[in-house]
DNA sequence: ATTGAAGTACACG
DNA sequence: CTAACGCGTGTACTTCAAT
């Protein structure tokens, strides 16, 4: 008999390719082999957002998410920029992730366009048949990948592993329309030389710090101890060292509870200006209370943030003495934080936000 | 000693 | 002129005060 518990399960990982960019492509089949970046509007390279998807044609010029827009727009002024239209994107995705289910009663969502399933029911319906089990996930993969295809005329990309983290890892490997599987007996391998930013949880400044000690692949990570690492990086630290080895128990949840809530808003240019300020304060305050109502939540604690001109970002936070949902009540006190933001400090201010934790 | 609040840093899609 | 850098959510840390 074979054990079936955390340690013994199988995870698909599912992640479409350029998801916004390919929804963008197939609305307008004219766009075709063309360079298409999807985010901020690049106003002649004055633009101050940031890249949400660039599809393929796009990624050859060195264009990739997250990237400030202005920088897409030097790198090739001739894309296609368009806006995100955050309703369309939504409504497909809710199409794949029904699909999603059906393959699978424990699916998580981690975005518009990632899930993971929870394949680890196979062992039993396959009699603990590792090779069949392992098999089957492929089937399903390529099932998954055809289906949404079919249906939606969308390519997506699926990784298999032992746990979310190394599903994940060979999902990223396989892209775009493909699949990979790395089984248990082939984690090391496939790790060793894996740029240690691979890692989830090993962002830019946690490599840079890695690579400041000579570090560059997982293979160099393994050096450190879980002490060191921990002296490092403090509980990431440990959790890193399991992870460089593969090791991940984190469970595929089905929903997740929300926390925290918020709204936030970059002005075109930085401003000291309470005409335009106040105003668009307001708005978040009328959002972020909306939501709450809608969603039948309370607050105790608030935060405002400010973003300074020259990047410089603050926050300032106070807990009431009990739970509202009271929009009067939000109003008046995030305004008394941003107020003494502006008093306190001289700079023009680029951005503002607000956000609520739920009680 | 423990807890809670305020503020900061970092990560991820 | 090597900087340009949204938005929403989560975790973890440090520091300080009150219990």
């Amino acid at each position: 008999m074979v054990n079936v518990t955390m340690k013994n399960r199988i995870i698909l990982h599912l992640d479409m390719d350029a998801f916004f960019a390919a929804i963008e492509e197939r609305e307008n089949p004219h766009f075709k082999g063309k360079p298409i970046v999807v985010g901020a509007d690049p106003r002649k390279g004055q633009g101050r957002g940031v890249v949400s998807t660039a599809n393929y044609e796009a990624r050859k010029f060195g264009i990739h998410s997250a990237m400030p827009i202005s920088k897409a727009y030097q790198l090739c002024p001739t894309a296609i920029f368009l806006p995100v239209n955050a309703e369309l994107y939504s409504q497909v995705s809710k199409k794949i992730m029904n699909i999603i289910q059906t393959y699978s009663p424990l699916v998580e969502q981690t975005s518009l366009d990632e899930a993971y399933l929870d394949l680890t029911q196979l062992y039993h319906t396959l009699k603990y048949d590792r090779e069949e089990v392992w098999e089957r996930a492929r089937v399903i993969a390529k099932e998954l990948k055809r289906k949404i295809f079919e249906e939606e005329r969308l390519t997506a990309t699926c990784g298999i592993g032992p746990n979310k983290m190394i599903a994940k890892i060979a999902c990223e490997s396989a892209k775009p329309d493909g699949l990979k599987a790395i089984l248990p007996e082939e984690v090391e391998k496939f790790f060793e030389p894996l740029d240690i930013e691979e890692i989830p949880g090993i962002g830019e400044k946690t490599g840079a710090m890695l690579r400041v000690k000579g570090v560059q692949t997982v293979g160099d990570a393994k050096q450190f101890s879980k002490e060191e690492l921990r002296q490092l990086f403090g509980k990431n630290g440990e959790a890193m060292y399991e992870r460089l080895r593969g090791i991940d128990e984190e469970p595929v949840i089905k929903e997740r509870v929300i926390k925290s809530l918020g709204k936030e808003h970059t002005f075109e240019k930085d401003t000291r200006d309470p005409a335009s300020i106040i105003p668009v304060f307001e708005d978040l305050v009328e959002e972020v209370a909306g939501e709450i109502q809608r969603e039948g939540f309370a607050f105790r604690s608030i935060t405002v943030v400010c973003r300074f001109h020259g990047f410089e970002t603050h926050t300032k936070a106070v807990t009431l003495s009990a739970a509202t949902a009271d929009k009067k009540v939000l109003r008046q006190e995030a305004m008394k934080l941003l107020l003494r933001f502006i008093t306190e400090n001289p700079k023009p201010i680029r951005l503002v936000g607000l956000r609520v934790k739920i009680a």
